[in-house]
DNA sequence: AACCAGGAGACAT
DNA sequence: ATGTCTCATGGT
């Protein structure tokens, strides 16, 4: 199941520190900024911002969209991203740009997460992004790497769940939840999601893969030597 | 010089 | 329900 992948990662690649942003706020706007793009344009963006002193939502929700979206226009889709972040801080604004103002309103993730979900420009990934790592609730963020990891992964009747985000999703949680005691949860899908990322970044690169490095590699259908 | 990168929404079928 | 198009920069 997904727990041995688990381990056998964690042992070899793990802990991963995950995600990369000095605050929750900066993890919001870099899950917004990495939407179909490459994590090393999404930091340029973030610098920018750094630089213009924007990362602090009660600057960036007064900035000018056309303003902003010239400060991240490293990270591709600018002007669209530009807006998808003011929608997001236009919503957060309602918790006082507060994490703790959001957890206590919300003692669980699924109502969060329908009001992310209708924010436009916030769709599964994003949303889970930011339950997981902004604001810390046990949820397991099913990305591009996860569903490429899983169509080539055997492990038994898993593949089924490639590209259906949702089953893979409840699939994962369900089989962490019986194994980890509630409080460690969020630690526990945090890490695994980055390790699967690291994965993929480090063994899978459609230009160079060092299969012969990868710790899955036994059960990796595509490893090459 | 095409192809890809931690998506999402609008729209047509 | 399931495709296709758009958005756009920067690295390989």
């Amino acid at each position: 199941m997904f727990l041995e992948a688990y381990e056998t990662l964690h042992s070899h690649l793990g802990p991963s520190h995950w995600w990369p942003g000095e605050t929750s706020f900066e993890v919001m706007v870099g899950a917004v900024l990495t939407q179909n793009t490459s994590w090393k344009n999404v930091e340029k963006a973030l610098h920018r911002l750094s630089s213009e002193k924007a990362i602090r939502p009660e600057i960036m929700h007064k900035t000018p969209v056309g303003t902003l979206a010239q400060w991240i226009r490293s990270s591709g889709y600018f002007n669209q991203k530009a807006r998808r972040l003011l929608a997001l801080l236009d919503w957060y604004q309602n918790y006082d740009f507060r994490v703790e103002t959001v957890r206590r309103r919300h003692p669980d993730s699924e109502s969060v997460r329908r009001e992310l979900l209708s924010i436009s420009g916030i769709g599964p990934e994003t949303a889970d992004s930011i339950l997981c790592y902004a604001f810390g609730y046990p949820v397991f963020v099913v990305d591009a790497y996860t569903h490429r990891w899983l169509e080539r992964y055997d492990s038994g009747g898993h593949r089924a769940a490639a590209g259906n985000y949702h089953l893979l999703q409840s699939m994962v949680q369900s089989e962490f939840a019986h194994s980890f005691r509630a409080e460690e949860l969020t630690r526990h899908f945090n890490e695994f999601h980055a390790l699967i990322v690291r994965l993929s970044n480090l063994y899978c690169k459609k230009s160079s893969p060092l299969c012969r490095d990868c710790p899955l590699q036994r059960k990796c259908q595509n490893a090459r030597t």
